[in-house]
Formats: C-alpha cells, structure tokens, sequence
DNA sequence: GACTGAGACCTTTTT
DNA sequence: GGTCTCAGTC
C-alpha cells in the first residue's frame, strides 16, 4: 500500500499527528483511539518522505511488549525489516549504550544487571555489615528508597547530609549499596537509566554524535514518564531534535513508582510553540461506557481535557451489582461469566479486573467450582523463578567472578558444606582486603581460614569454576549450562525437591536449555553477557499460555493496554477501591481514579460493576461502601442488577430465622427502618421470636436488631 | 541442613 | 486468613 492510501485508512486528527512537521508533538491519545497506529505510520512517514534514515530514528517504550509491537507494526507498514532502528524499552536502550561506551560510562566489560530480588539480597547483607539488624529501617525500605533516589537523578554522594538518623540511615545504606555495586561490576535497573544519562551529560563529543544522529525520537506511554528518562531524552534532544510524545494523562497509574503526570501536563511549557494533538474518536467501547468512563474522570483536577466520543452502538448500560459478601460476588461473575460462554462466547473475551491481588483467590475458587478454566496475569516470571536464578547465577560467575550477588547465591547452593560460619569469615575478609568473595575465598583457602567440610568443598567448587571458565568459549551456551547443571548436582539438587515442585523446577531448567539453544547470538558482543543481560531486561512473560480458552483474571494496572468484549470491575468500594492508603492523598486519589477510567474503558461491549456490602479481608470483615467512583457514573447509564434468587448463606449450619424463611426478608435485602433509615440484611442470628438480624445501615454502620421488634420494612 | 513454630506483613509492577 | 521470613532445635 503507498503512504498515501495507508494514509487514507486514518481519521483526520491521526493523520494530521501522522504528518506534522512540528519539531515537537505531543499526541493526547485517549483509551481505544488508536494511539500505536499513530506512532508507528508516524515512524513509517518521517522514513519515507526521506525526513528521516532508518539510523537516525529513535522510538522509546516502557515495556518489552510494546517495543515488540512497535518494531513488527512499523516493519510491516515498510514491508522490510528494521533491523537499523533503535527500538526499545528505556531499560534496553540504556544497556545497549552502556555496553558499546563501558569504558566512558566506567564500567567493566561485563558488566552484569541486578534485578530486584538480588539487590534486595545484597541491601540485607550490608544491613548485617552495617550492623542495622535491628534499626526500625526495613530493608525493603531502603531498596525502595535507593531506587526512588536514582529515578529522580540522585547520586548517594549529592544528597545533603541529614541530622535526622533515619534519613542518615537511608543514606548510609546508599552510599555502601553503591559501592558494593561498583565493586561487583553490576549495575541495577534504576543504574541503567542514570549512567545513561550521565554517560551523555557528560561526554561532549559523545552526545553531539548522538545528536547528529538521531534526529528524530519518538515515546510511547509518555504519561509514564520519571524525571531521570525524561532528563535523559533531554539531553539527546539538545536544541535541535525532533521530539514526538504520545500519551495520555488520564492513564498515568504509576505515580507510586516514579512516573510523573506532571511531565505531560506540563510539555507544552517545557517546550514552547509544541504541537498539540487530541485524538478522541474511540474504536473500542460502547457510547455508554465511553460515557461512564468520561464522567468519572471528569472528577480529576488539572487535566489536558480529552473527551472521548464513539460512533459505535449505544450499548447496554453498566451493570451493577451490590453482592452482601465476597463469595456472593465471586459467584455472581462466575455465574455471569458462565452465561455469557453460553450463549456462544468465547473466554477469552472475558477479563475480571481487581484492585489487588488478594482479590483473586476468592475469584479462583468461585471459577473452579463452576469449572470455568481462568489464566491469571502477572506472578513469578520465568526467569525470576528460584531454580533459573541459581542457574544463571553460575553463569554470571562465570563472565566475572566479581559478581558477589551471584557468588552469594551458589557458594553454597546446592549445599556442599560452605556454612554460615564460614562464609562469614570469608566476607569479614572481603571486606578487610577490599576484594571480591570469590578472592576472599581463594585467599581462605591458602590461609587455611576455613576448616573441614569447607575446604573440600571450596576446592571442588574453584575447580569446576575454573574448569568453566577455561571452556568458555569453545562451548555453546547451551552446552556450558548443561555442563553446568551437571557437573554443580544442581539439576540433582532440584530434582530431590519433594513433590511437584522438584518436578516443576526441573521442567524449568529443561526450559532455559531450550531458550539457550534458541538464543540467537548476536553479531557483536560476548554471548554468554549478551545473554544474561537479556535474561534480566526480558524477564519473560508470565506462565506460558495453555491454548484453552480462558477468562483473564488480572489486577487493574496490569489490563493497561488490553481490551475485552465482557469486563467485571470487581470490589468497587471505599477502601478498596479507592484503596484505603490513597484515601487521604488529594494525588493518589487522581490517580485511583484514572486507575478506574482505565478500568471502564478496557471494555468494548459489556461492562459490570461489582461490590460486596461485607467483605472479608485479612481475616477481619470490612464493611464499605460502594466506591466514590460508582457515585461518580450518572445513574441514567446504570442498571442494578436484581438477581430473582435465592442468596444461599454463606455461615453453614445456622438456621435462617422464621420470618426469613416465609420470604418476608433475605440477605442482602434493601430495609428501611424508621430511626436508622436505609441498609442492607448482612446475617441472621437463631431463629423464632429472638431472632436477630444484622443490618448495615448508610451513614449508620451495622447494627444488631430482635427483628420483631424492628419495625423493618423491606424495600428492595 | 532440614524442619518447626512464632511473628510480621498485607496496594498497584517493569525493567 | 494466608503467606513468608527468621530464629531456634534436632
């Protein structure tokens, strides 16, 4: 197809986006409008109206997925590949500069990536260093805290010393995290970003052939922006540079982890003169959803301003359901989720959006017991998974044997005898000598630091090591982790867990075998570093799809991006959601609430609400009212559902009172009383003239009453 | 080094 | 209420 007719197959303010030649665009594309069409015909124009080489394009995502799709979609709109172009997540592009300029960035060769769950190993072992064992300051908390600092651009050494001891001991954390990190050669994920930017900054004749060369930078997401991407992008850009932002501020929910609404908000001040593209025709959802989804976000303060309309159908209206508990609630969707297969459906088209995942086992269970097949988003990633990371963690030594975080994790998996006596001894050298644990072990070793069992098996373990490396480069990688598994009784050690688990994780191993030998070598670099690098940035998609057709249970972040025919939004209630740690925060509420809008607007055809007048949580039952966001919706666009059944008792064994059984009253009835006024039938107590009955009233809260003399009157 | 019991935790998640 | 971590014991 020419441009021009790809062209004609956009709407006006797509292609209007497509074919600006303002230096900078910012594109508000709203939920369902067609924004990565944009972005990628976008790519394919600047290239074929020769505005722009293949080379000289850089497009920026904040996901795997996305850059993929990004790179496939503006590959087949060219009909050729496009190898050339610089197409990635922020993360891998950062990697792929700090590997060709190691030597500017002061970084070994090898340099490897920590992920989260090895730099929190590694904070907990310079907390035993520090001696911060019993300090109120959480390990956790100082990774969050390390992180938070490098995403605003931080180094441990600029931060002004403060007199407060927990800040003190934050920063103290820090500065030993940082250090430790320089000494191992690896480089974490919030790293990345900063040396990058710090690798431009400041080598002059560096970022002017950058400049020179990518003339044209385009980003996805951009509302997901944090302060040191955008600072980075800044300075590629320069004076010169072409910048293309596609985004939509009502979609920001990562606040929570660095991400700046403000960033968006403010482009057109960042960059006067910026072109400003709406795009609000969606392709995706019902007038009517649309409709909710408008009013609520409506709510927000300091938008852009974007109101989607459709010409699609009117649509039915929001369905929604007041269950009296969860289990009610999780039967409800099944239920419905079942009907709806029924009528010829598939369950694939169905997703059930929650605010957190503790939500979902109730979800499960109810979905099991009408054996309905379900597939659960997000969890443990393949190469997060404890039997991969042991594995890798062997070949990480094997490119450097700096790599402490690695060492710490095999010196003594599977376990050959390396206790915690001796290793600590062996750190205490470490950090006496200022070298490596690999050294210090070595150095143990000869000094005769290590007694017994220890010494045979550290020998045993340097000579396998050394062997590996020797054989480094005459292997495959495939072969030197087969080797590997073999030769360390890793794969043994795995195989002897008991269970199902050890089967699983020798499934698993089996797995990365198979991903090696995929692993397509690249032309320049080290294979093995190459690898690992990947393993990190890539972690891998969850669990791999079985090809059964399954309804999609995931939590609302991460539906971003998805779409479906039938959407539940489950447990819409005060405190839930909106979660009661953002009920304070004017900000976290904004952002609960375009958590919403991006909830609403996932669903093409047919929407359901739901939320439980009781809820147990945490082993305590909650009682909240339905969510702000529901108030929110107009009520012309919903319809309650009322279901003619009978609501089964979620307490076994206690008898329903008389006048309940007779139909007079049923949980989850609307009454009304004449002093409490309105509420919901949550339980009965006995039976006969004593029965009690445990109302939650609005405004109220839940009050016991003898339910002859309580004088309710039944209302709905 | 494996097993056990007590205690703490409990929003969202990518790279 | 369930899960996970950590310290203590065999």
């Amino acid at each position: 197809m020419s441009i021009i007719e790809r062209l004609k197959t956009l709407n006006s303010p797509q292609q209007a986006a497509v074919k600006s030649d303002a230096q900078h665009l910012l594109v508000l594309a709203g939920a369902g409008s067609g924004k990565t069409r944009v972005l990628t015909h976008r790519i394919s124009w600047l290239l074929e109206t020769g505005q722009a080489a293949p080379t000289g394009v850089l497009a920026v995502t904040f996901t795997n997925k996305a850059a993929r799709e990004m790179r496939s979609r503006v590959s087949e709109l060219l009909e050729q590949p496009v190898d050339a172009m610089w197409i990635g997540t922020f993360h891998g592009l950062a990697h792929r500069l700090l590997r060709q300029h190691h030597l500017e960035a002061r970084l070994p060769r090898e340099f490897q990536i920590l992920d989260s769950d090895d730099q929190l190993r590694l904070i907990k072992r310079l907390f035993s260093e520090l001696g911060l064992k019993d300090s109120s300051l959480q390990p956790k908390q100082a990774q969050y805290y390390i992180n938070d600092q490098k995403d605003e651009g931080r180094r441990a050494e600029h931060i002004a010393p403060s007199a407060d001891p927990y800040e003190q001991e934050r920063q103290q954390v820090y500065m030993a995290y940082q250090h430790a990190c320089e000494r191992a050669g690896v480089v974490d994920f919030a790293e990345l970003l900063l040396r990058a930017h710090e690798l431009w900054r400041d080598n002059p004749a560096l970022i002017k052939h950058y400049r020179a060369r990518f003339r044209h930078v385009l980003v996805d997401e951009f509302q997901d922006i944090n302060t040191i991407q955008y600072a980075w992008l800044r300075v590629l850009l320069g004076t010169e540079g072409n910048l293309t932002v596609v985004g939509d501020d009502d979609q920001s929910i990562y606040g929570w982890r660095g991400a700046k609404v403000e960033t968006i908000q403010q482009f057109q001040d960042d960059f006067p003169g910026a072109e400003l593209i709406r795009l609000e025709q969606n392709y995706r959802s019902t007038q009517t959803i649309l409709a909710a989804a408008n009013a609520v976000i409506d709510h927000n303060q300091g938008r852009l301003g974007k109101e989607l309309w459709s010409e699609g159908a009117e649509g039915e209206p929001v369905q929604l359901y007041a269950a009296f508990n969860e289990q009610d609630e999780a039967r409800f969707v099944a239920e419905q989720a079942d009907a709806w297969i029924d009528s010829g459906h598939s369950a694939n088209d169905i997703a059930v959006l929650y605010r957190s995942n503790a939500q979902s086992r109730v979800l499960e269970e109810a979905f099991m017991r009408v054996q309905l097949p379900y597939r659960i988003y997000g969890g443990m990633r393949f190469y997060e998974r404890l039997e991969i990371r042991n594995a890798l963690a062997y070949l990480r030594l094997v490119a450097n044997t700096m790599d402490d975080p690695a060492m710490e994790r095999v010196i003594n998996v599977p376990p050959r005898g390396v206790g915690q006596k001796s290793l600590d001894k062996l750190r205490q050298l470490a950090r006496e000598e200022g070298c490596s644990l690999w050294d210090a072990a070595r150095l143990g070793l000869e000094r005769k630091l290590v007694t017994g069992k220890a010494v045979t098996a550290l020998t045993a373990f340097f000579q396998l090591l050394d062997d590996l490396r020797a054989s480094r480069h005459e292997l495959s990688l495939r072969q030197l982790m087969e080797t590997t598994l073999d030769m360390t009784g890793l794969l043994e050690y795995h195989k002897a867990e008991k269970g199902e688990r050890g089967q699983a994780r020798v499934e698993n191993l089996q797995e990365l075998l198979g991903a090696l030998d995929m692993y397509e070598v690249p032309e320049d670099g080290d294979p093995l570093t190459e690898f690992l690098a990947e393993a990190s940035l890539n972690a891998g998609e969850g669990q791999a799809d079985d090809h059964e057709a399954a309804v999609n249970m995931m939590t609302l972040h991460s539906s971003k991006g998805l779409e479906f025919p039938l959407v539940f939004l489950v447990g819409v209630e005060e405190n839930l959601f909106p979660h009661k740690m953002s009920a304070t925060d004017p900000q976290k509420l904004e952002e609960e609430r375009r958590l919403c809008y991006v909830g609403i607007t996932r669903a093409e055809q047919k929407l359901f609400l739901t939320y439980a007048e009781s809820r147990r949580l945490y082993g305590q039952d909650n009682f909240n009212p339905v969510s702000r966001f529901v108030r929110e919706i107009p009520e012309r666009l919903l319809a309650e559902v009322r279901l003619n059944m009978q609501v089964s008792r979620p307490v076994s064994g206690v008898a329903l009172g008389q006048d309940a059984a007779e139909g007079a009253i049923a949980l989850g009835a609307l009454v009304r009383h004449p002093i409490f006024g309105d509420g919901v039938v949550l339980n009965f107590e006995g039976a006969g003239p004593n029965a009690t009955v445990q109302v939650n009233f609005d405004g109220e809260g839940i009050k016991q009453l003898v339910y002859q003399f309580a004088k309710l009157e039944v209302i709905g």
